[in-house]
DNA sequence: CCTACCGATCGGTAGG
DNA sequence: CCTACCGATCGGTAGG
């Protein structure tokens, strides 16, 4: 009747529910006995960890700021030529949502729960690294490999909607495998791919 | 005291204030009491003329897709020329969700918050239509003016996705007039074209 | 980590 | 279209 022996702490088991119950109901569709249930323990225990659902939602959202201000500096000093950079970007954007696809659902969820909120922290967070491609952006314009009419700041914002938005709904718009998740998944990341990189560089060889 | 002339039908009233409160707080988060108030009746006179909130939800989003439905058909008869098409169609897509951001707002968060029936409902309604735009772009790489490396099904879920998610989130993606939120959704909108228009067609002029 | 309990609010019904 | 009311569930607290 043990459990295996490295035991999951208990305040990350109710952050691993509460993820995944959030992204799947909304914060406002998932109860506090849900995510309890879900660990094995009793509401008034999870209030102990976190003591409101404001606050635990908070630390489900801080989790995955935290994840991704901490591996997006070094994905930008990565890569150094141009195109390069831009698989590399484009890869891990696409690589950090594909790996847990509440990662996704819980951005876009609140983008539309928490609009206001949302835009303060992604100043805060995000700013910095958004100034950094703009600018590349605009040096790859100025050398002639960047389409003129691209919208720097319009373009990054709409390609990174498209993965996000792509990921976290790519239930619904399967096309081609109804039976393999997965391989449609694939499928759509490559097409998104496509579309970014096509709408960006000149095209070398017409 | 009495209301000017033309007065909306209550149940007309009541589908307007439950699309705009499920647009933005989603249908858990929407009180049935909260709906009536905004409308100026109590809850028991709502849940007469929509016996249940379930019934409302289906109510609200039948005139999204009817309204939807209606307006197809016309378009994709109206232009007949590749790239006129292209404009018509993909400005009218975005003509019906600039119109009312609500829109948009409410298909994704049915995208998130019930896939498997939407996904069923999308079958029924929108399935031909797509099949008509998949042909269509498989002509256009026959002939040469599209790129062979795009995947028909996948792009056109693609840029309808940048769409709706790029109109429904539009406050939190702000970019530019922080003041005006009219002028930054027209620069995202252009952008948004922009993009589906360089991925999908090759350069004629490079 | 639990049982027991709180007031508030939920969707929905009775009855007029 | 209303008042009055239903059982169920909500987030959260007391107390151990």
């Amino acid at each position: 009747m043990s459990e295996p022996q490295p035991t999951t702490p208990v305040p990350e088991q109710v952050l691993d529910a509460a993820t995944r119950l959030f992204a799947a109901h909304g914060y406002e569709g998932t109860s506090l006995s849900a995510i309890a249930e879900e660990v094995g323990i009793r509401k008034p225990s999870l209030l102990y960890h976190y003591p409101s659902k404001e606050e635990l939602r908070e630390a489900v959202l801080g989790r995955l700021f935290s994840h991704w201000t901490e591996v997006l500096p070094r994905i930008l000093q990565a890569a150094t030529t141009g195109s390069s950079r831009f698989e590399g970007l484009v890869g891990e954007v696409v690589g950090f949502f594909v790996a847990d696809v509440d990662r996704a659902r819980l951005l876009l969820r609140e983008m539309l729960d928490r609009p206001v909120e949302l835009q303060r922290q992604m100043d805060g967070y995000l700013a910095p690294w958004l100034t950094i491609i703009r600018d590349y952006i605009r040096t790859g314009q100025e050398s002639g490999v960047v389409r003129a009419d691209v919208d720097p700041d319009s373009y990054i914002v709409h390609v990174i909607q498209m993965i996000v938005g792509g990921i976290a709904t790519s239930n619904v718009i399967a096309v081609s495998h109804p039976d393999d998740d997965r391989a449609d998944l694939e499928r759509h990341v490559a097409e998104i791919v496509r579309i970014a990189r096509s709408s960006l560089f000149i095209d070398t060889e017409p």
